[in-house]
RNA sequence: GCCGGGCUGGCGGAACGGUAGACGCGGCGGUCUCAAAAACCGUUGGGCGCAAGCCCGUGAGGGUUCGACUCCCUCGCCCGGCACCA
């Protein structure tokens, strides 16, 4: 019998379940916040409780997280992990309706299945502190901040252009809406004119925008956050309007260089106050020719528009340009209107071409009279400023508008109000007492939360209006102001608003009189490290944003961010598409569990590449994280050595400053490499019976955030007190993790023809010295005078030789 | 169209401008076994060669450099974001 069968197998299914029972009971995941000394707080995306159950890309993903928090706690720090459910929403009252369960009692069951299947992974979730936000709890506080918002002048009640999504009955933020799609169902939106509740996070887009340049987040969501916002820097003219009861018009360009070819101006057709462009006797021809257009198209019509008779005059030069309608135009982006320069802009060229307006070509460089030309030129017919570049033009042009009152710099950005309301029952209604007399009144704050009543009938109306409508009882109530009869707001909020402050919740779960208490805040925000999927880089990412920068701003939290270290993990894939119950490719979680064990399954999954980048899940690899596993735990139960040569503690060290280095970067695939090698030797030597127990240690130590029950069972098995997970991160000096000998590459004319190895540091002479006099490369020479010895330290010799 | 990220063995993936392919899967050969599985050992980018070794090779093509997967230019393909945004 050899040594490696002295060892008794290891059996995970027994030693997993131990160690949470253990862990359990010892209370070894609860954070005492009070008295941290070096807070470390830990977040991770919450998910959305699923009827499906947890699927293998919330493992991937949480097991990363969880990681990096023990790997901090090793480091000694006090780190908070906590876990909750973001449970209200289209989503969970979809899935309620089609199965024809009350979501207020179907919630709280996926939510105990996730907790069942979130206590297998190994996660120090701090689960008393769990946060569910259809808690009244919770959502008080939701409800709280929107009175605070309110009370701020940044939520509004305003009619506007509106989506709407004709299959799930309720309007949608304009986030909310791909390529003129549902992001929930898919189905086309229709616009519509509805009052609504906004927050006014437009007030906060520039410095949503600055503060991207001084967050440490993955490159990807700085730039989706950026394009979001859209910021663009152009001109804002105003024409004066003759022939219609609105006096003038404001138009935003970023080419005040092209206003001479400007031949006519467009209105957008879903501009609000549309008919105030018309002329008086084409009013009733414009409405029916609004009314009838169909719902926006993705690839824009334009030859569709309406002249509406009136007349634009022209700043510079008090020509008189025709106005028209088009849906080409967005009434919702800057100002509703445009001026048309066909001659230098694609879309106005089609429009003009196809109603026979004119083209004047007013930059030179292109043919207008084929296409525009939108690239830069010389300015022409352009009066005064004829024969100027067109960048140079542009600054001079606006100071001739501003010299006139006419027009000046100014800034535009594509980010929208953030669109609040929904006509549907599963969320935390809208804390507001529509007053005849006082308008909107929030409900005073020691009357939170107001409860979402128990109505029979959730499904949505498609009135426009809420379910909650037909709760006549709650509805109606009496103005908190003046007393008199009035009616509660009946539509809720976006999900997206309870998402966006749950951090803040976490630390201050106890407390049932604040949302958050300021000791606790101040302790523990700004989060620490932020670990999520980047498909929340937009909305979520910018709502929480906001919403923490408003709160900030009235002197509540500490920090104007919330997250001033965000990492986004990749997706994890299955069979090359991404998973999804349509497709029937989602892997459930629990039957690999049960057959690998928590740790085989963490390990495998941070095995499969990079932590940022997700990879491709397919079961055809495990066996090699069962063996590393195996050899794990054999070498450390045998190795009972205590030398203590120097290339062993060489060779320690190295995997130390290795590990570590690739744990701060969640580069896990490459740690796991590592601890691999490292293992393999080991065991080779445990084999022999030459293994060190010091070795095998800082494996174990090393290991234990990535498989934190077989490495605590081994920290058990070998005679130590205490959990290995707490402060046990082993110390390295980096002398000595760096190599005493090095191989150093010899090359002649850059190609690789032999190597030697020579202690590390060697100089340069020296080491030129000894490459020339290799018998290799003397032959390989062949009597060539080296024209140049390239030499770099602990790297390569590269001998540059004529060629023979 | 614009902005990111990517393209490396049969596969997943490693490589501060310095020995391309670490680590793992799979394959091949072996040990053990009646046999198989498991485990273990060896081997494994392609081509040529008995061998020493040589040549080729990181999506394609150019460039910079003593030296390029890495930097620059052009192009192709894949993934993601934004998109009548004036």
């Amino acid at each position: 019998m050899t040594a490696r069968g002295e060892v008794a197998p290891y059996d995970h299914a027994t030693v997993e379940a131990k160690w949470r029972r253990r862990w359990d009971e010892t209370g070894a995941h609860r954070t005492p916040l009070d008295d941290a000394q070096r807070p470390f707080y830990n977040l991770m995306m919450f998910p959305y409780p699923s009827a499906e159950g947890l699927h293998i890309g919330h493992v991937f993903a949480f097991t990363g997280a969880d990681a990096h928090g023990r790997y901090r706690r090793m480091r000694g720090d006090t780190v908070f992990e906590p876990m909750g459910f973001d449970a209200f929403g289209i989503h969970s009252e979809n899935y309620a309706l089609k199965v024809g369960e009350h979501p207020a009692r179907l919630v709280p069951r996926t939510i105990a299945n996730f907790r069942r299947q979130l206590g297998r992974i190994g996660a120090m979730f701090d689960w008393p502190r769990q946060v569910v936000t259809t808690d009244p709890d919770y959502y008080r506080w939701t409800q709280w901040i929107f009175v605070q918002l309110f009370k701020a002048g940044l939520a509004e009640h305003r009619e506007g252009p509106v989506n709407w999504c004709p299959s799930c009955l309720t309007v949608l933020a304009d986030e909310q809406v791909i390529d003129g799609h549902c992001e929930r169902c898919g189905t086309a939106v229709e616009p519509r004119v509805l009052k609504q509740w906004f927050l006014r996070i437009t007030e906060y887009a520039q410095p949503l925008l600055d503060a991207l340049d001084e967050l440490d987040w993955s490159e990807v969501v700085v730039t989706a956050q950026r394009n979001w916002i859209g910021r663009s820097e152009g001109t804002m003219i105003r024409f004066e309007l003759v022939g219609c009861t609105q006096p003038e018009v404001s138009v935003f360009t970023t080419r005040p260089d092209t206003l001479f070819g400007a031949t006519f101006l467009v209105v957008g057709a879903d501009h609000p106050r549309l008919l105030d462009f018309a002329a008086p006797d084409r009013r009733a021809e414009v409405d029916g020719w609004r009314v009838s257009l169909p719902a926006a198209a993705a690839d824009p019509d334009f030859s569709v528009g309406i002249d509406l008779g009136s007349q634009g005059v022209h700043p510079l030069t008090g020509e008189r340009i025709p106005v028209w309608a088009a849906p080409y135009v967005l009434g919702s982006y800057g100002t509703g209107a445009i001026m048309a320069v066909p001659a230098h802009d694609e879309r106005d060229w089609q429009f003009a071409r196809a109603h026979g307006l004119r083209i004047v070509e007013v930059i030179s460089g292109g043919n207008v009279a084929r296409e525009a030309w939108t690239g830069d030129g010389v300015m022409v017919n352009s009066g005064d400023f004829d024969g100027r570049p067109s960048d140079d033009g542009k600054p001079r042009v606006v100071e001739a508008l501003r010299a006139q009152g006419r027009g000046e710099a100014t800034v535009q950005y594509r980010l929208r109000d953030w669109l609040i309301s929904r006509q549907r029952y599963w969320g935390p209604p809208i804390p507001i007492i529509h007053c005849p007399d006082d308008g909107p009144v929030p409900v005073p704050e020691d009357q939170l939360p107001v409860l979402l009543p128990e109505v029979e009938d959730y499904r949505p109306i498609g009135t426009g209006r809420s379910p909650l409508a037909s709760a006549e009882d709650w509805v109606n109530v009496p103005c908190p102001r003046c007393g008199k009869p009035a009616r509660r707001e009946t539509d809720v909020s976006d999900t997206f608003l309870d998402s966006s402050w749950y951090y803040l919740r976490y630390p201050s779960t106890e407390f049932d009189d604040r949302p958050f208490d300021r000791e606790r805040t101040w302790r523990w925000l700004p989060v620490s490290i932020y670990i999520g999927g980047k498909e929340h880089s937009v909305l979520h990412l910018m709502y929480s944003r906001f919403i923490m920068r408003a709160l900030h701003d009235l002197g509540l939290v500490p920090a104007p961010e919330p997250f001033p270290v965000f990492r986004a993990h990749g997706l994890l894939i299955k069979d090359g598409a991404k998973m999804s119950k349509s497709r029937g490719n989602v892997v459930n979680p629990d039957e690999y569990l049960d057959r690998y064990g928590a740790d085989t399954i963490r390990l495998y999954l941070m095995f499969l590449g990079p932590y940022s980048q997700g990879g491709d899940f397919r079961d055809d690899g495990v066996s090699g994280i069962t063996r590393f596993l195996a050899r794990v735990w054999r070498s450390a139960l045998l190795a009972a050595g205590d030398g203590t040569d120097e290339s062993r503690e060489r060779r320690r060290h190295r995997l130390i400053a290795g590990v570590q280095e690739r744990y701060e970067q969640l580069r896990y695939n490459t740690a796991i490499a590592l601890m691999m090698e490292f293992a393999d030797a080991l065991d080779e030597e445990a084999a022999a019976g030459t293994a060190r127990r010091r070795d095998a240690e800082t494996l174990m130590q090393l290991l234990a955030p990535l498989a934190p029950h077989i490495t605590e069972e081994l920290w058990e098995r070998t005679g130590h007190r205490g959990s290995i997970h707490d402060g046990h991160w082993p110390e390295h000096d980096p002398e000595l993790a760096a190599a005493a000998e090095v191989t150093i590459a010899v090359q002649i004319n850059g190609k690789l023809r032999t190597t030697m190895r020579v202690p590390a540091g060697t100089p340069a002479d020296e080491l030129e010295q000894r490459a020339l006099a290799l018998p290799r490369i003397t032959e390989l020479l062949d009597g060539r005078q080296p024209r140049k010895v390239i030499v770099v330290v602990d790297r390569i010799v590269n001998v540059v030789a004529p060629t023979s």
